[in-house]
RNA sequence: GGCCCGUUGGUCAAGUGGUUAAGACACGGCCCUUUCACGGCUGUAACAUGGGUUCGAAUCCCGUACGGGUCACCA
């Protein structure tokens, strides 16, 4: 296909933006918060979002790691349009797969007298060692050919941008504004590498405009190049896109979230107890808020991060991300749940610690949902219900309870029959039989309930209260409990 | 080091020449209460710095400091 018949598939009219993912396998959070942020301007302009794989890095293929990709955005509702596994109008979308178009734009620049063949030897990493030098590379001005000629010989070459060496170049971002380089600062960069396939750079702006891509959303760290690309744009006369560079999400003020310092990726946060919700809530927030109305609105679903996302509210400034305030939507999260909805997602993880099937899931889930932040919080603080771990009786004095372990024991010689006389075992049951009896004795609520839920429980915090957590055990795990804990006092 | 960008409480941030400088997390206190939580109320805490411009600067300009990014045939 030629360059005239791409240029005639290209979409117009509408938003379109695109994540572009290199597949390392790795989906950290300033990864998600980009293709969120690029879902988010094509959804709320009713636009179309784009999937394609930067894979042009050869020795950096990473088996399995677009599934990775995929499956991280489907979890967190990040639908495309297009991509490499649906397809779409201007595919393919995989890079390595694209690599006749890189190769006939190479060649338009160089028949344009926008880039030229570099004949010059690899430079080895680190050193400088190579021929090529910036400000007098002998390839630059060599004749076509000359050019041709050594080409057609069989020598290696790389392609170069060839940029001004006067002037300056002003480039726009819709963050930052105006951006101004002396084109001398500008380097040739290589546009096609030895193996014939592109650099990111130049795959990018081929890509981006043969997709009609209008918004590209991308972090900051490519902001230094992007000049450069309004050159290139210029040389090939199409139109520029609007830039959305971002800046990074930092795990404190000096570093970015990296798979290197074992930051977590989004598979980690899940694997860590944290709701998909939550993660997309608080990235949402890491480094954009709401303008105006909606100033001071933090909890946001996914269509109403769309309805309110601008461009202008993304912050120029990098973002530390805190994992406390993850953790405090997460807790938000978990309680605003629907209570049979957070039963569902608690068992499991209640199961991991009770495995006594008398006890009812969903009661202890009721008890945790306003006491969990994550749910990986719950075996924990569960595991008293299958066992009663070994306490201490000096668990049983409680200063504001007024107990000690000699009131302790009195409570539960009293707690006991009262019990075992309740026909109706349930919360109700076990209330109507405590409450009444701590006034027919004369003393505190908490003086009677504080031992029975040491007793019942063997811990001093537990979830939920006496009347709850004997509720939960059943009368004969109960009753079995307050004995035994009699006997310690005795 | 050159170039580019940034800088409001510990953290995320609102703010676009005139505000008692929002709000949220975290932290402290109080209330509620059958432990712990939840919830409610409340408190501590910020415009990096020096010069301008202006009647008036967190907001505009310049310098300084600090921080980040970039300077690959990696993305």
């Amino acid at each position: 296909m030629t360059l005239e018949e791409l240029e005639a598939r290209i979409p117009r009219g509408k938003t379109r933006t695109r994540f572009a993912p290199s597949p390392t396998g790795y989906m950290h959070v300033g990864n998600l918060r980009t293709a969120l942020y690029a879902w988010l301007i094509a959804r709320h302009d009713g636009g179309t979002f784009v999937l394609r794989i930067e894979d042009t890095d050869q020795n950096r293929l990473v088996e399995g790691a677009t599934e990775v990709i995929y499956r991280t955005l489907k979890e967190c509702g990040l639908d495309h349009d297009e991509g490499p596994d649906i397809g779409g109008p201007v595919g393919p979308y995989v890079q390595s797969e694209r690599r006749e178009l890189y190769k006939m734009c190479a060649n338009l620049l160089l028949e344009k007298g926008a880039a030229y063949r570099c004949f010059c030897e690899k430079c080895a990493s680190g050193e400088d060692s190579g021929e090529f030098e910036r400000e007098n590379d002998p390839c630059r001005d060599l004749s076509r050919a000359e050019s041709d000629a050594r080409a057609a010989n069989g020598e290696p070459f790389v392609i170069r941008q060839k940029i001004p060496r006067e002037g300056s170049t002003t480039f726009h971002d819709a963050s930052f504004g105006d951006i101004t380089v002396e084109n001398k600062e500008l380097e040739d960069q290589v546009l096609l590498k030895r193996d014939g396939l592109p650099t990111y750079n130049f795959a990018n702006v081929a890509d981006d405009h043969f997709m009609g891509i209008t918004h590209v959303v991308r972090g900051s760290e490519y902001l230094a190049s992007a000049p450069k690309y309004n050159l290139l744009y210029e040389a090939f006369g199409w139109e520029i896109p609007a830039y959305v560079h971002c800046s990074p999400v930092m795990r404190d003020a000096h570093h970015k979230m990296s798979k290197r310092n074992g930051d977590p990726s989004y598979e980690d946060l899940t694997a860590q107890g944290y709701l998909t919700k939550a993660i997309l809530n608080y990235v949402a927030l890491l480094g954009w808020s709401p303008r105006g109305e909606l100033a001071e609105k933090e909890f946001f679903t996914l269509p109403e991060l769309a309805d309110a996302f601008d461009i202008a509210g993304i912050s120029k400034s990098p973002a530390i991300f805190d994992m406390e305030k993850l953790t405090y939507f997460n807790a938000s999260y978990l309680r605003s749940m629907p209570p049979d909805e957070f039963a569902a997602a608690a068992e499991p993880y209640i199961r991991q610690a009770v495995k006594n099937p008398a006890i009812d899931a969903a009661a202890v889930a009721a008890l945790l949902q306003a006491r969990c932040e994550k749910l990986t919080d719950i075996p924990a603080k569960v595991g008293f219900f299958d066992a009663l771990p070994d306490y201490d009786t000096a668990l049983f004095a409680n200063k504001k309870s007024k107990t000690n372990p000699e009131v302790s024991k009195a409570m539960l010689e009293a707690a006991i029959p009262a019990l075992e006389a309740v026909q109706n075992w349930t919360m109700d049951g076990v209330h109507e039989a405590l409450f009444p009896l701590a006034a027919a004795l004369g003393v505190k609520n908490a003086t009677l309930l504080w031992p029975v839920r040491i007793a019942a429980s063997g811990q001093a915090v537990t979830p939920g209260g006496a009347v709850e957590i004997c509720a939960i055990l059943g009368k004969g795990e109960t009753l079995r409990r307050l004995k035994a804990g009699l006997d310690k006092l005795s």
